[in-house]
DNA sequence: CTCTTTCTGGACCAATCGGTCCTTTTCCGG
DNA sequence: CCGGAAAAGGACCGATTGGTCCAGAAAGAG
């Protein structure tokens, strides 16, 4: 009793159909992309879209958690590198300080703009950023009391408040992206925040 | 030829139903929110609606400015108090980082949400978020100058930088302020940020 | 009371929404 | 080369979208 795949084969390869889906909810948001964006997006046909995905919703889900692993493994990435751990955040802050350092990407944060756009409106998506939020703060945490044990900062400070100052500052930054403010402001205050890293 | 008013007046209050719309809004966001919902939070017939207030666009474009306008006078208003300027900053932020703190308000803040939902796809929205972020800067530019010469802040930190990083973090609060998050993370960040005014 | 002016509710509009379904292709195993 | 199974294209669906328009009600000025 073997598991052969019977019938005729994707044309088309999921991921990159999921990847191109993700960055037109990225772009355009959750309620302003139509099946037909997401159809031009990722060269479908509307059935063959719902046959894979189910919906719109579950297909944004999908985004959603596409887009948050692949940014943790990333970060994980750089982490688990020869990098020093306050070296990692204060190379994060300054990424996120220049909205033209991924010229390829879109601006601003899936994650964030979901927060914004369904947060408090969809259960679901909800848990989700909740829950995201919370690996984001255990994990700045953790890089925190690494570096104080390094010596690369100051022991005598609150880990957990340093960490939520950079939840906060990395929200703010991702907000701010999609503006058109003066590069050298979102740089001086990146700067000020890493200064308070001592 | 006196500017007599002619004809049936109008039997709603248009300041009261551009503050309905604003609510809704703030909820909902732009694309989310139909002309149903408008028409029912407002309390006016489509005809009504659309004679008032021209379009669903048009519509929008006063209740941010509404909003903003509010926001702005509410901040003058303490500001132009016996409040010292620092402590004005700091009530700010601890505000920020007790999402309850107005609760008959809707959770985060129009200006943002609009930031990130229109700013990088509607021009004209796009002008209006940088143009507020812009006066924002200013404002907390100028505040800080005015404790440095009072003596609250040390007046050899980089008003520029301190600026900016408060609009960052007043970005992040607002944008943070649509999770489920401790309070206590929130408002142990705040203190983070308000230790560096010193 | 009448005239003028404006407001109001609802009928109406084409376009689009997310989603279903059926027919036609296309491929693989045998 | 054939039969079965699944993918693909697109017709089709009711509901809703933002928006227009018109007939009629209503109110102030004279």
């Amino acid at each position: 009793m073997q598991m052969m795949k019977l019938g005729r084969p994707l044309e088309f390869d999921p991921e990159e159909a999921l990847a191109a889906a993700t960055r037109v909810f990225w772009i355009k948001g959750y309620e302003a992309t139509s099946t037909k964006d997401l159809m031009d997006a990722m060269g479908l046909s509307k059935s063959s879209l719902y046959q894979t995905f189910g919906s719109k919703k579950q297909l944004f889900m999908r985004a959603l958690a596409h887009y948050c692993n692949a940014s943790t493994k990333r970060e994980r990435a750089k982490l688990n590198g020869q990098m020093p751990d306050k070296e990692f955040v204060v190379a994060m802050l300054r990424d996120l300080g220049d909205p033209d350092r991924y010229p390829e990407d879109p601006r601003g944060c899936l994650l964030v703009n979901s927060t914004i756009e369904l947060g408090k409106r969809d259960q679901e998506v909800g848990a989700f950023v909740d829950e995201r939020a919370k690996m984001s703060l255990a994990m700045f945490e953790g890089v925190i009391r690494r570096a104080q044990e390094e010596g690369e900062i100051s022991p005598d400070k609150s880990a957990a408040g340093l960490a939520g100052m950079l939840v906060v500052s990395v929200h703010g930054l991702k907000a701010m992206s999609r503006l058109n403010v003066d590069k050298a402001v979102l740089q001086s205050a990146v700067e000020e925040i890493i200064n308070r890293l001592e």
